[in-house]
RNA sequence: GCCGACGUAGCUCAGUAGGUUAGAGCACUAGAUUGUGGAUCUAGGGGUCCCCCGUUCGAGCCGGGGCGUCGGUACCA
């Protein structure tokens, strides 16, 4: 093909990395809404914001190191002169790091909250991106469960007060040390010898983690030989036998209807495993505790098939789960599931400092939450646009930016047309596209007069609802006049009323 | 990682037994109409038809390979 016939300049295609994403007007206003009332609620429980930065040296994020063939498995790692550096994967392994390092400033223990985004270099899947949000936080240096119950609680406020209501969603409490007891029992864990069976006792916990999507027969076959999804994929499976199968199975199933039945149920499960005896202590407290505080069964519940499927918590664990149905546009019911999730993990500054420090925490899944919420309140994404002076005079626009500069100084978000204004009807095309309340005119004529136009385009557009014909449109308006000195006062009052 | 669908303008998509200069709608820009918003008219810009190799006189179309997007599944500090 002759495709010589114009030499064209080689353009950079307009697309984002791959994992990554634009965030638009409302979806950046509502989430930083979102995440002032949670951390307000987390500054309320007596937890301290700390900003960390997105960088951190591979050494201290941990697990990974610069391995000279793979240095960016997991991480988006590079080399800084002689040193790996990496943006972080998450807020809890920088907080580890931080708490070392000033751990002589610090009050013990140390309640911090944090908010930002993090990056994992991973393949990319639907929802998933290789930057998001996180919203944590953490009580570092006391094992006691009174810490682990009011971070469910904080959990549970958080929750209602960015707007989910009591009922439609649920704190779900489990303990790391009663599903190491049940595994004791089931024989796949000797404590004699902890590093057998970690293979098996990991299937499992992802197993039970996939009860929701997969059902009792699908963690069933993880359990056993192994399972073949619809795609031909095929899962290995933990190999048990029966026996060990059934008791697994009763573990998940052992949940009753209020949290002490629950632990009752879970005393004849474990008895034979003192491990698994602690951690069911362990649940009482935090029910008994949460209980004390206000929060029923209604908003904090102990449910054994909550496992998280991470390796790394050591005590309790939790999990808030969105109740809640929401049609999909094919209208199938669909749920959002776990928006938050945490736990006691008891090791990880223990790399630092070679000493025991207990810690547990919670992170909540912002755009998760975020999706739900916008869901929920029907999508009200719109946000009200500013405020638009127009231009009819172009060597006027001194008194135009004059009039939008009152406006903003009267607290009001507002704007001047900066386009072509030679064709009036543009401007206010701008203004429906910007979804604008209100349009301000002042031709020369109005100027001559001393007032201006106010075009309310809110109520024309509400008026237009019933409006057929092109010439009804044209008659209705929606536009008053006030005097030049008034302006500012008609327009706050116009506005008020709207939102109202 | 594995399975599947898809890849043509900024967006949504047409297209053809392989055949000149690849189209539409929306969006954008500019002009008709010298001061009034949703569907007035006209014109214009914008494309390596995902990439490479092959078959052919000739490939957006056919064949092979690759990359990417989306969906499912697995993994996930």
């Amino acid at each position: 093909m002759a495709k010589d016939k114009k030499k064209k300049p080689q353009r950079p295609k307009a697309q984002n990395p791959r994992g990554f994403r634009d965030y638009f007007g409302a979806e950046v206003t509502e989430r930083n809404a979102m995440l002032s009332r949670i951390t307000e609620v987390y500054h309320a429980y007596g937890f301290d914001p700390l900003e960390s930065p997105a960088v951190e040296t591979v050494e201290a994020l941990g697990k990974f190191l610069p391995d000279v063939d793979r240095p960016n498995e997991g991480v988006f790692a590079w080399q800084d002169d002689e040193d790996w550096v990496a943006l972080r994967y998450d807020l809890t392994a920088p907080l580890a790091r931080v708490y070392a390092q000033y751990r002589n400033e610090l009050p013990t223990p140390y309640r911090r909250y944090s908010v930002g985004p993090v990056w994992r270099n991973e393949k990319p899947g639907p929802g998933r991106f290789r930057q998001f949000y996180q919203c944590d936080a953490d009580t570092v240096g006391t094992p006691t469960v009174a810490a682990d119950a009011e971070i469910c609680g904080m959990l549970s406020d958080a929750l209602e007060a960015v707007g989910i209501e009591c009922g439609d969603y649920v704190v779900r409490v489990n303990n790391r040390k009663v599903l190491n007891g049940v595994m004791e029992v089931a024989g796949i864990l000797d404590l004699s010898e902890p590093e057998r069976f970690t293979t098996e006792r990991g299937i499992v916990l992802r197993a039970i983690d996939k009860l929701d999507r997969l059902g009792p027969d699908g963690v069933r076959a993880l359990l056993g030989k192994g399972r073949k999804d619809e795609s031909g994929d095929y899962t290995d499976g933990a190999n048990l036998s029966d026996e060990q199968t059934d008791i697994i199975m009763n573990f998940m199933d052992a949940r009753r209807d209020d949290g002490a039945a629950t632990c009752v149920r879970l005393r004849e499960l474990v008895s034979a495993s003192e491990i698994g005896m602690t951690g069911v202590l362990e649940l009482e407290t935090i029910a008994e505790l949460s209980e004390a505080q206000g929060y029923g069964s209604d908003r904090i519940l102990i449910d054994p098939s909550v496992v998280r499927g991470l390796g790394y918590y050591t005590g309790p664990v939790f999990e808030a789960e969105l109740t809640f149905e929401i049609l999909d546009e094919k209208g199938r019911p669909r749920q959002f599931g776990s928006v938050a999730g945490g736990g006691r993990y008891d090791d990880l500054v223990k790399r630092f400092t070679g000493q025991e420090v207990p810690a547990t925490g919670i992170s909540i899944g912002v755009d998760r939450l975020l999706a739900a919420l916008r869901e929920k309140s029907f999508k009200n994404n719109s946000e009200a646009g500013p405020v638009l002076v127009t231009v009819m005079d172009r060597d006027r626009m001194v008194d135009y930016q004059t009039i939008v500069a009152e406006l903003r100084n009267a607290g009001l978000r507002a704007e001047v047309y900066l386009g072509n204004p030679k064709n009036f009807g543009n401007q206010l095309k701008y203004a429906d596209t910007r979804n604008a309340p209100v349009a301000v005119i002042q031709g020369s004529d109005e100027r001559d007069r001393g007032v201006v136009q106010i075009k309310d385009l809110a109520l024309g557009k509400a008026l237009a609802a019933n409006i057929q014909s092109n010439e009804e449109w044209k008659a209705q308006p929606a536009q008053f006049e006030v005097a030049r000195a008034e302006l500012v006062d008609a327009i706050k009052k116009m506005i008020e009323r709207a939102n109202g």
